[in-house]
RNA sequence: GGGAUCGUAGUCUAGCUUGGUAUGAUACUAGUCUGGGGGACUAGUGGUCGCAGGUUCAAAUCCUGCCGAUCCCA
């Protein structure tokens, strides 16, 4: 392997789909497992996917859910119980039909999601309208075989994901519950991962099977085709009736509860490889970053090393003392340079290199990743260090949105929104809100309603491809 | 759902057409010199040639099946 090699050998703007690849399994985030479709997380992978849990669940905290867990097998029959949703999920099931060599009686789903089990719980625990709302939320993963097209963290048959439920008394509490977890799960992806999306609804069409109906947030990546970030469902009592989820009123009168459920899943850290990543490898923004300053020393004598090192661990102290992740790269016999690469290629926010010609100056030398660059500062002011990684953050999600903003175009006509359709992006386009004209879209040109943005309703245009007015302006796009 | 390509050491790869006991680089280990953008030299370690079967005196090489990865099309 020559030194073209041990880095990304391929550009981002000429196969987005290796380069991509190589950024996941080199950058070390994960790897492939023996098994098809099934990835493994290593630790500078899972480490991310703390961050964005830590995060998450006191967001979760503060609004009142808190945590539980759920066993990975489901019951046939309890699966089976809500049809449409089950008819959705049929296809994609892993199913256990022995237990050692004994055949099992009812056959045992690996859960592809778990509505069916928590509110076969839930019935249990709910009898009055004192023991709502009752919100829970799982960490743990989902199981969905994927035969082809498998990508590690976009498309993988298991997936880490965090899958909450609630159950409220009235349509109004539940409908605002979901609305208040988009807004978390919007807020979280913008401020952590520094990746601006949209929210909406999805259409009749994508909504999950099973919810009266679905929001969502959907993001552009920089091949113009559009991830879905997260989900955030309406159950209405659509759930509630089958299993019975119901309560007591004040009067004594049982009602059925109204639900939501909602998700976010490791796609997120996908959708960060994506759009910050560059030529060089991983790019992360800061908050996330599980070393988030490097400090490379260099040194010639054995002499000049001591000045060096305890140079660094002087500055290594400052920096932890106010919180921030630092690591010293003090590894023997690899040049700086082959360092500066290997943390560039892992993404590593900011790097302070310092040798003798900075002790001299009395300064160190700070290289940002997301710009590549180099600034010095003395060593007085390391206290900005900090200051540096929050303006990174800012910076990352401004370039992210310009990003975003270049890939969204308004097109109203149909010829147009064929030719460009290979290109990608999000198109704004009006739509009558007929199935016909929505599945005659997605035939001709492979573009899906990703999202009906919140205030895009309501509009009076004509429709894209049938030319009747119009009911809405989705966001078409192909999608992952 | 349909089609194509690929699998040899941690990684990349030669060898395959025409069967004869696997090539090179890099990484790794030890040491010396080095050190501000992928360093040099010396000496080493590392392989069920994806898996299983078949043909053959002999299979990385030919045949069949399977597993896995990637890409294209719907």
């Amino acid at each position: 392997m020559g030194k073209e090699d041990v880095g990304i050998t391929i550009s981002k703007n000429d196969d987005f789909s290796e380069w991509y690849t190589q950024v996941v399994l080199k950058a070390k985030l994960a790897d492939y497992a023996p098994i098809k479709g099934l990835i493994v997380l290593r630790p500078d992978g899972y480490s991310i996917w703390e961050s964005l849990r830590n995060t998450f669940d006191k967001k979760f905290a503060k609004n009142g859910i808190r945590n539980g867990f759920l066993p990975i097998l489901i019951p046939e029959s309890l699966l089976g119980k809500e049809q449409k949703h089950f008819a959705g999920f049929n296809p994609e099931v892993f199913w256990v039909t022995h237990s050692g060599t004994n055949e099992v009686g009812d056959r045992l789903a690996l859960r592809p999601t778990s509505e069916t089990l928590a509110y076969t719980l839930y019935s249990k625990w709910i009898q009055s309208w004192r023991d709502l709302p009752l919100k829970i939320n799982f960490w743990n993963t989902a199981l969905r075989a994927e035969i082809k097209a498998t990508k590690p963290f976009l498309r993988t048959s298991e997936f880490l994901w965090q899958e909450g439920h609630t159950v409220h008394i009235t349509q109004k509490e539940a409908e605002e519950e979901v609305m208040k977890i988009l807004d978390i799960y919007e807020k979280t992806v913008e401020e952590e991962l520094a990746i601006p999306v949209i929210t909406g609804k999805k259409s009749e069409k994508e909504k999950f099977v099973g919810a009266v109906y679905t929001t969502t947030m959907e993001s552009i990546m920089p091949d113009g085709k559009a991830l879905q970030m997260g989900t955030s469902h309406f159950l209405g009592q659509n759930f509630s009736k089958p299993f019975e989820v119901k309560f007591a009123d004040k009067d004594n009168v049982e009602h059925f509860a109204w639900q939501t459920s909602w998700g976010v899943s490791w796609r997120l850290i996908g959708a960060m490889i994506m759009t910050h990543g560059d030529d060089r490898g991983l790019v992360l923004p800061p908050k996330v970053a599980p070393i988030q300053v490097v400090i490379v020393p260099i040194y010639r004598n054995d002499e000049g090393k001591d000045i060096v090192l305890s140079k660094v661990e002087e500055i290594r102290n400052e920096l932890e003392s106010k919180e921030i992740r630092v690591y010293v790269d003090n590894r023997e016999g690899l040049s700086p340079g082959y360092k500066f690469n290997d943390w560039e290629l892992k993404g590593i926010p900011l790097r302070i290199e310092i040798g003798p010609k900075d002790i001299e100056k009395q300064s160190i030398v700070v290289a940002k990743r997301y710009n590549l660059e180099k600034v010095s500062l003395s060593f007085t002011e390391i206290d900005k260090i900090s200051i540096i990684l929050d303006e990174i953050q800012i910076e990352m999600l401004r370039k992210a949105k310009e990003q975003a903003e270049n890939n969204t175009l308004n097109i109203s006509d149909y010829s147009e929104f064929k030719a460009k359709i290979e290109k990608g992006g999000f198109f704004n386009s009006p739509w009558c809100g007929k199935l016909e004209c929505e599945e005659r879209i997605k035939e001709e040109t492979g573009a899906e309603i990703r999202v009906i943005p919140f205030g895009n309703e309501n509009t009076n245009k004509k429709c894209v491809y049938c030319q009747k007015q119009s009911v809405s302006v989705p966001i078409f796009a192909r999608g992952y």
